[in-house]
RNA sequence: GGAUGGGUUCCCGAGUGGCCAAAGGGGACAGACUGUAAAUCUGCUGCGAUUGCUUCGGUGGUUCGAAUCCACCUCCACCCA
């Protein structure tokens, strides 16, 4: 089976211009293909992890990946599938940004010599002239035919401004360009950049009379059609610090039944035969599959060792063995506390549980905050020094929240 | 440039002088039931340990009292140019 095959199987190719072409080219490995990141914040999130496994998966099978790093696209802002305006960012945070996801997808992606390459279309699109530009591009397009195009549908409602009217031209310049310059002959990215990436072949089509291909991958939904990887506090992002490991594991520990599989497919580089095997799991054995989707995610982007570690805090945690340290951990200072001991609201509110007082008195009062797995039924309540310095305390709101709340002294600095 | 409609708490959306920290829904959070799932039911949802404080695009004003009235500004939608 070839990796056109695998990516079908895995139900990851959304629309192709030529299935045949692009097959033939990708398993021969004779494809040189791109695919665009715009900088629109200081970490990859879930969505842009997607398009790196394509990268990792096509480049295992011998085809040559280019990252494009959009500094110049970045400062108009893709309008595609979005209701509103993006927030117009500054070039020093799009120039920041560009440095967080090479730093990022360096991790992922091989950019050794003559292996994958990563360029920045700031290079070429912060410099143009605009006169010549239009004059050189600007008779291609129709915008007639720019108008009906998918993308631009939920902004015709809303109002489309002429800045982000021009993306499409941008990105399709961007293929036109990496086509005369590195041969790249194949652009890869979300089925919503599917107009986009049409404009770029028939950029090339009518410039340079050549062919050049597009495939487009299906965007990571749920079951209810909301994007996969959003969380009510925003995206899941690959950054450790933005989203903790353990968060991250928690994510995918807790998809619906009905994503799980998907997600496996999709994300995971396990073979597609012990996936089969999984599609068969029902009921609390489909529990199980989720263990597997997030210990492999997890050992993806943060590595085996944080993997384990977030593996091992869930089971203490969940199997009620609160021995365990690996476990997320409150350090207090001394200041934290008055008299030797601090209120447990405060605790509750310095873990990041809750936002504020009211809502961690509100949490005890309601019987979801554990101490040590006793419910607290005073809102008053104090965890004291003696306790924080032994082991220190657990502390537990809801079912799935847990963090060990510690005194960090000069002494456990030694020890640690 | 001109006309019209609009900006309300995380989101949608009521509210047109006091009874408004602001209806209703969604979401989030907690509880019950479960499989760390879904569905369902219950509670809860500005900050503050009572009285209190801050919020309804911004700034000023009218008033004993304003999300609600007035002025100016600003942003958005839509129509005309």
């Amino acid at each position: 089976m070839g990796v056109y095959e695998e990516l079908v199987e895995r139900g990851l190719i959304a629309q192709v211009t030529d299935e045949e072409e692009i097959k033939k080219l990708v398993n021969t490995g004779k494809a040189v293909f791109y695919i665009g990141f715009d900088p629109t914040a200081d970490s990859l999130h879930v969505g842009h992890f997607m398009a790196l496994c394509l990268m990792k998966r096509l480049q295992e099978a011998g085809n040559r990946p280019i990252a494009l790093v959009g500094g110049g696209t970045g400062m108009i802002g893709d309008p595609s599938g979005r209701s509103d305006l993006r927030k117009v960012l500054t070039v020093d945070d799009i120039d920041r940004n560009c440095e967080c996801f090479k730093k990022q997808m360096s991790r992922f992606i091989d950019f050794g010599e003559g292996k994958a390459m990563m360029v920045n279309n700031a290079d070429w699109l912060r410099n143009l002239n605009y006169i010549e530009f239009l004059r050189d591009v600007g008779p291609h397009f129709s915008v007639n035919r720019m108008l009906t195009a998918e993308c631009y549908k939920l902004r015709m409602e809303q109002g489309l401004t002429f800045l982000e009217f021009n993306y499409m031209i941008m990105q399709a310049f961007d293929f036109y360009s990496l086509y005369k310059n590195y041969g790249c002959n194949m652009q890869f990215g979300g089925d919503d950049q599917w107009s986009n990436m049409l404009a770029g072949t028939e950029l090339i089509r009518r410039k340079l009379g050549k062919d050049a291909y597009a495939m487009t991958i299906n965007l990571l939904t749920k079951s209810d059609g909301t994007k996969m990887g959003k969380t009510s506090g925003g995206a899941v992002w690959l950054d450790p610090v933005k989203t903790k490991p353990y968060e991250f594991y928690q994510y995918w520990r807790n998809v619906d039944d009905a994503d799980v599989i998907k997600c496996i497919k999709m994300l995971t580089f396990l073979p597609l035969d012990e996936i089969k095997e999984m599609e068969s799991w029902k009921g609390s054995k489909l529990n199980e599959a989720k263990t597997i989707l997030a210990y492999e995610l997890t050992k993806l982007v943060h590595g085996k060792e944080e993997a384990d570690k977030c593996d091992a805090a869930a089971k203490a945690v969940f199997t009620g063995d609160m021995s365990n340290a690996d476990m997320p951990k409150l350090s207090l200072k001394e200041s934290d506390l008055t008299d030797g001991k601090i209120d447990i609201i405060k605790a509750l509110v310095l873990s990041g549980f809750c936002t504020s007082n009211g809502d961690a008195r509100r949490n005890i009062e309601q019987g979801g905050v554990f101490v040590d797995d006793e419910k607290v039924t005073d809102i008053k309540m104090t965890l004291d020094i003696d306790k924080l310095k032994k082991d220190g305390v657990i502390v537990k709101k809801g079912k799935k929240n847990f963090i060990k709340v510690i005194l960090s002294s000069i002494l456990a600095c030694f020890f640690a």
